[in-house]
This record gives C-alpha cells, structure tokens and sequence, in this order.
DNA sequence: CAAGTTTCGCTACCTTCGGTTTCGAAACCT
DNA sequence: AGGTTTCGAAACCGAAGGTAGCGAAACTTG
C-alpha cells in the first residue's frame, strides 16, 4: 500500500497559502480592477514574492482560473422541476458574479481569452466544462443546448457587468429566468 | 455667409486615410487577435506612422470604438411587426459580430472596458446608446428594457465569440431570436 | 547533527506595448 | 516666398507579464 501513502517527497514543502492568494486576488481585483491588480500587487495583499506565485500558477490567467473556481464551487443542483433547477442555477451563478472582485475577475479573464487562444482553452476546459457536464446531467440536455444556456444566461451577466460596471438588479434577473426558463421547457 | 463657407483651415491638410486605418485595424485583428494587434502594427498595416493614428484617436481604444462604429453603420429598423423590428435587429448584430475582425474587436475592447472606467464611458456612450435611442424609439420600449435586451443578445454573441473563437451558428442565433421575442412580446 | 532536496524571498532583468516627444520634410494657403 | 499644419521616423518612457540567479529557510533521511 504505498502507493497510498505517498511519502511527503523531499525537500521544503509548500507553505499553505493557495487560500491566501485566492482571497489577496479577490480583493485585489475588487479595489484596483483587473488591469491594475497586477501579479506584484496581488502578491504583496497575498505577503509573499511575485516568484512564488509564478512557481505556483504559469500565468496571471491560470491564478485568475483557479480563484474562480476556488470562488464559485459546485453549482447547487439538488433535485427538483426542471424549471426550479434551472433558476436556482441561473440565480447561484448571478450572485456568484455579484461578490465583490468574482465579477470584475471573470470579465477581465474572459477578456484576455479573447485574444489568447492558450487562455481561451483554459478557461473551457477548466471553467466552462464542469459546469456544462453537471448540467447536461442535471436537465438531461445536449451539450449544445447547456452551451447556449450558458452563452445567454453568463454572457448577458457579463455583458451587463462590463458595460455598467456593477452587477446585473435583482429585477433583472427575474426577467432574465422568465426569458430562459420557456425556452428550455 | 462666411461662417457656412468655413475657409479651410491654413497648414497642411489631414490625408484622408481614415478608412485604411478602419480597414487595416479589421484585418490585423482578424488576423492576430485583439492583444496582438498593437497600434504600431495596424498602422504599418495601414502604410502610416504610428504616430499619425495617436494624432486622430487618443488611445487604442477609442480607434476601437471608431472603427467599430464605422463597421456596424445604422441598425435597420425598417417598419414592420415589433417581432419583425427585433428579429432583424438581432440578425443583423449577429451577421456584424460575425464579420472577420468585427467580433474580436468588439470583445477586445469591451474586455479593456472592464477595467478601465473612461473605456467603459466611450464604449457605453458612443456606441450603446445610439443603438439603444433607436431601438428605444422603434420598440416604444422604455430604457432598462432595451437596455436588458442589449445585455441579452450582445453579451451571447460575444460570450460564444470569446468561449470558442468563432461566431455563433446559424441555428443558435434561431435558437435566440425565439427566447428573445416572447419576452419582449 | 549533517547532507540532500525543495521552496521561499529578493533583486535584477528582459520583452512587449501603449503612449509621448522631437525634429526635419512635405503640403497647403495667402 | 512665408506662414501654418500634418506627416514620417526615431528615440524614448513607464507599466506590466514573465524569467533567472542566488542565498536562506524548511523539511526528510542517514
């Protein structure tokens, strides 16, 4: 059985600091926005070197990945209607999208996505995907129609986050369950 | 009558470039993406220096924004049925974002809006809101509903632009116009 | 306790890019 | 010809992502 217990390896091990981070990110991200919340800055919130993060997470988009997800967590499904399934998600994500620096860092690394490929298939793979197969499993759905369903429901977040700089009202995303709900009946 | 005829102005004339470096931004960003379309680039593109573009626009993105408003022109608004007006409307952003360059660029610049505040302000007002007045009026819609309908459609167009890299098919944009429409009936 | 291994912090550095400055040459009007 | 403005070219600045090198710290094992 020792493959079970696989011996600390050797040398210094790892200070515990991802949850440091994660939350040195947020805040970062919260006060300064994406642009400003530099990796030296996110670091000295963290109090640690800039190196360290580097060791850790290839690249400012990787660190930005794993605090999202650090952040969102499992997306709630217990049972229920199709319909109350489907709100409940539409209303986790949205608040999720509403904490202070959640917003502001997935719209600025969704942004770089756009122009890098690399980033763009991190944020699929590790992002998108596990929400879209839990999903898939929970409505019993196609891929293709969970993909849509998260285009419209985190796309309009988004859209609204970034243009306005503020989270979508409770009153619109009311109207956004009302518009999603019938066509996924 | 001399302030109708405004003699033109002494010194050396402005070239009359300003569609080549609409068209040269497009295709260099349609070749190699927002990040990497730098404005030295577009402007060797262009045939330029890439001093002149900063002696146009003030920064990248306000290029951006010009160029896009130059790409996208009037929303078609044509008389018809509400739903006609909205179905049109939202195939035509679509077939836009979907023009080689168009999109990135738009996702481009809306990801720079998010974390910076004066971006935001040209991007909410140069180029939203003279869509929004027109819909406002062609729908007979109040703000905050058009403004929810903006949110819907663009963010995902762009959401599925910046996921996957490639304009939305042909049956997804089907697939929104029928969850559009019902609530704006 | 000593040797070996790995991580940490620190500093210095490289590259890219947005944006500015400077200057001489070109284009236009009077 | 003289005045005014724009153009192109080049050098430059500052910020930011990311890397390299080094000594010190923190473990494990003998």
């Amino acid at each position: 059985m020792t493959s079970s217990t696989p011996a600390r390896p050797p040398g210094r091990p790892r200070s515990g600091i991802n949850d440091v981070v994660f939350a040195a990110t947020l805040s970062t991200v919260h006060e300064l926005g994406y642009a400003r919340a530099t990796v030296e800055r996110i670091a000295a919130a963290a109090g640690i070197a800039k190196t360290t993060i580097y060791r850790r997470w290839p690249t400012k988009g990787a660190l930005i990945v794993d605090c999202l997800l650090d952040a969102f967590g499992p997306v709630p499904l217990e049972g229920g209607s199709r319909a109350e399934t489907m709100s409940a998600a539409i209303r986790w994500v949205a608040g999720k999208i509403g904490e202070p620096g959640v917003g502001d860092a997935f719209a600025g690394v969704f942004s770089d996505g756009v122009s890098d490929p690399e980033l763009r298939a991190i944020l699929s793979s590790r992002l998108q995907d596990p929400y879209r197969l839990a999903l898939q499993d929970a409505l019993g759905e196609p891929a293709h129609r969970v993909l849509f369903f998260i285009d419209v429901v985190v796309g309009t977040l988004l859209h609204r986050m970034g243009m306005t700089g503020r989270p979508m009202a409770d009153d619109d995303i009311d109207a956004l369950v009302e518009m999603v709900l019938p066509a996924f009946r």
